[in-house]
DNA sequence: TACATATTTGTTATCGTTACAAATAAGGAA
DNA sequence: TTCCTTATTTGTAACGATAACAAATATGTA
């Protein structure tokens, strides 16, 4: 059981309400959403939640570490609690989101052909293995 | 000397004006423009062109493989002449995209995990040679 | 040249995101 | 606990990129 609050202490955010529902949210279910799914997801539970509120919070979220920003496929920005770097994977039918475990030499802090890397990502698109098989079926 | 008008019909294209001189220009500038950098650059030229054209001409561009579309960072769509796939690095100061030559094996239409790959990206972000010199001197 | 069809244009709509100021909540001192 | 100061949240309005649409124009062919 993770001390949600003390996570966003260490990390020098002041843990509100808010910030402790969206960063458990994403804890709970690795599915990469949008800001916007976050926020369809918990405004049943707390109805005045603001729509800036989840963006802000992500955004300030991503700047301290706490999760992860990405920009997949179709200039959309996901989010997510994994903050180690694996590969994506975003299926054409479905579109879900996939990790996969297969790991890659991360150039992160390194050097490549003068250029100084902070960030590297490795994005796949294509279908998926379950809408493959439903295909078949 | 690239005939475009003929490179159009051949991926089956009807080439209009509008439609070659945007051809022309992602062939002349490797600068991974976004749709609206293009209109800008051509509207000197074309008064009367329409951004609308602009963005259905790159669409059916990238649909029919005369060109690609990239999806690097900031949720941003960039076009390119360059269809074989190569690495791409974008820099965090002046925002400039390099091509990286170092090559990498493509997983295009190969399986990984159960899931069928038609496309693989891999994006670097950071400061460039050229910020790094700048910011030393 | 004239016609039928495809393309382009300009306008308006939509979507995701951000700016902003007012309302509210949180944490520390008394 | 209560009060106070400050940070956070909220709701609305603005924004930028893209798409939808119908009218105007250009294109290829006969
Ligand atoms: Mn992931
Ligand atoms: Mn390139
Ligand atoms: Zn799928
Ligand atoms: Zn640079």
């Amino acid at each position: 059981m993770i001390d949600f609050k003390e996570l966003l202490k260490e990390h020098g955010i002041p843990p509100s309400l808010q910030r402790i529902k969206i960063l458990e949210y994403l804890h709970n279910f690795k599915t990469h959403p949008t800001a916007d799914m976050i926020y369809q997801a918990l405004v049943d539970e707390m109805p005045t939640l603001s729509k800036t509120t989840v963006y802000n919070t992500l955004k300030a979220f991503a700047e301290k570490g706490v999760i992860v920003e990405l920009s997949l496929f179709e200039n959309e920005v996901r989010y997510e609690y994994n903050t180690t770097p694996h590969i994506h994977f975003k299926c054409i039918k479905c579109g879900k989101i996939y990790d996969i475990s297969k790991t890659f030499k991360c150039l992160k802090d390194e050097k490549i052909e003068g250029h100084k890397v902070s960030e590297h990502h490795i994005n796949l698109k294509g279908i998926c293995k379950s809408c493959l098989e439903n295909a078949k079926g």
